[in-house]
DNA sequence: TATTGTTATACTCTATAACTATA
DNA sequence: TATAGTTATAGAGTATAACAATA
């Protein structure tokens, strides 16, 4: 039926497929807290990048200004990050992390690993471990992650 | 500023995005064609299920008949792919690929291929292969593969 | 003039619910 | 009464363009 040139057989159809799957058990996780796997995308830019500009943060995670300002409205609102105007260039706004922001991220990276054990669940501490790394590589040659975030 | 147990160092947090990166580069490549990502989903479905119905073929990627609905219109109207209703229980669409519909998806195979190729640039031949068998075996463990799948 | 952030708006995706035709 | 497919509709996500404040 498939063989070795079908889609099914391409290794980017099963990365955006478990990528996809990988999200929406995020989001269910998630959806008690009132936050959706954007809110926390940005917390951990936020992390990876304290005191970045709004545009900064846009780059970062490759969203155009507009979506990171509905992002932003989100979590000022709940308290986790604070937008602070640049004293030198005021059309700037800092954004950083509340001490409440800071326990947010705690738990949903907690939520994010118990994501990675149901997702993961039948492979060995080494396949894990081996998938993780070559992960880590594509993504810095994508530029998904800065340099100091493989955690 | 990120450790071990921060979101970023998840596995399922880079997978997230990785796939969201991959979709969007096939995307792109696809554009040409005027077709999205969900057609060749569907195609590879129609392909791996033949002669399944539209529910079949909604629960193999896991949407709701409404949005089956949908794909198949836009393919149907390219002429890839036939409904033909069920001569026993009339209710039944029969999806199955045209001529037209197997040249289509040898084309955005290709394709997919390509995005291989560009997404793991940075990878050797055996980590690629390390990558692939990893994730098929997540994939049949989500299950997002069936078993006569993995290519 | 150019840039940062904002608003308004539009398009796509996905899901729910009501509907039809069949069983 | 239940099921397969369809339509209508609404919500979230993401992009573009016009705008205000500032440089």
């Amino acid at each position: 039926m498939t063989n070795d040139h079908s889609i099914a057989a391409s290794t980017g159809f099963l990365l955006s497929k478990i990528g996809q799957t990988t999200t929406n058990l995020f989001a269910e996780k998630l959806a008690p807290l009132g936050l959706r796997p954007k809110h926390c995308g940005l917390l951990a830019a936020v992390a990876g990048l304290p005191s970045a500009s709004q545009q900064d943060l846009g780059s970062a995670m490759s969203l155009v200004p507009s979506a990171i300002v509905s992002i932003i409205d989100d979590l000022e609102t709940a308290r986790a990050i604070r937008r602070t105007q640049d004293v030198v260039d005021r059309r700037r706004h800092s954004i950083e992390l509340t001490e409440k922001g800071r326990s947010l991220l705690k738990r949903v990276s907690k939520l994010a690993h118990e994501v990675d054990d149901q997702v993961l669940a039948s492979l060995s501490a080494a396949e894990r471990a081996a998938l993780h790394s070559i992960l880590v590589r594509v993504a810095l040659d994508a530029g998904i992650l800065q340099g100091d975030q493989q955690g």
